[in-house]
DNA sequence: TTACTATATCCGTAAATCCGGATTTACGAA
DNA sequence: TTCGTAAATCCGGATTTACGGATATAGTAA
């Protein structure tokens, strides 16, 4: 038996850039603290905006590896992705330090789930 | 008299990213050592691209404030923008580090002006 | 003047992106 | 089963963005 090999996922700097140049996935990735992981619900709610358009967002934001989601019962969990190579997690924690600087992002309620 | 305040731009976080999330300006700003310019002419040749795609995506790099442009009789120089906050340059350059490990980029001739 | 060069801008078209209400899917509970 | 909730997807229209040939601008030199 072997352990779980994390294989970094393959990004593209401008493919991240992309995904990450847009406000209401930038803001969607501000509100996930690093390890932490975050409801849809909460998300939703957090950004006062319609359920799908941030189904969209995180789909894009699956779709381009930065992000995991979890499915726990009804409720979906997500959480920045930690098998992301070095340098782009490193990249994406100083984009988020200086997001969460800039965007007026009101704090996660977690009444849900 | 006083000193010329160089006062750092402002740049959202969503906008350099947005601006860097295309693959010609990544290209554009990866040929830029830091704190070296280059020629308009080599940028077009190092990218083999019409020269108008290439003035109008520099056009949009000075716009956001990452690069700035100094003419030299015929010729236009382009450079990442110094007066960047730290933030933002810190930023630049861990994503230039890593396109150009991504992006195929031939050399710059330097035979132009 | 005129001619030439480097670069920027214009403009019509094509493609990509975004939005959000409506619908579907996935799951849990009764 | 059936119902209710959470989230994903669909879809048609609006908006943005990109493209590149053609043209305009800015500068040099004769």
């Amino acid at each position: 038996m072997h352990a779980v090999q994390t294989v970094p996922a393959e990004v593209s700097v401008a493919s991240l850039c992309k995904c990450l140049g847009d406000e209401w996935r930038l803001s969607l990735v501000c509100l996930m603290e690093t390890d932490r992981e975050v409801c849809v619900c909460d998300l939703v709610a957090a950004l006062d905006a319609p359920q799908s358009t941030i189904s969209r967002h995180l789909a894009q934001l699956r779709q381009c590896g930065l992000v995991v989601a979890r499915r726990q019962g009804t409720w979906m969990h997500y959480r920045i992705n930690g098998a992301l190579p070095e340098w782009a997690l490193t990249i994406i924690e100083s984009l988020v330090r200086q997001g969460r600087r800039q965007l007026g992002l009101r704090p996660l309620q977690g009444q849900c789930c």
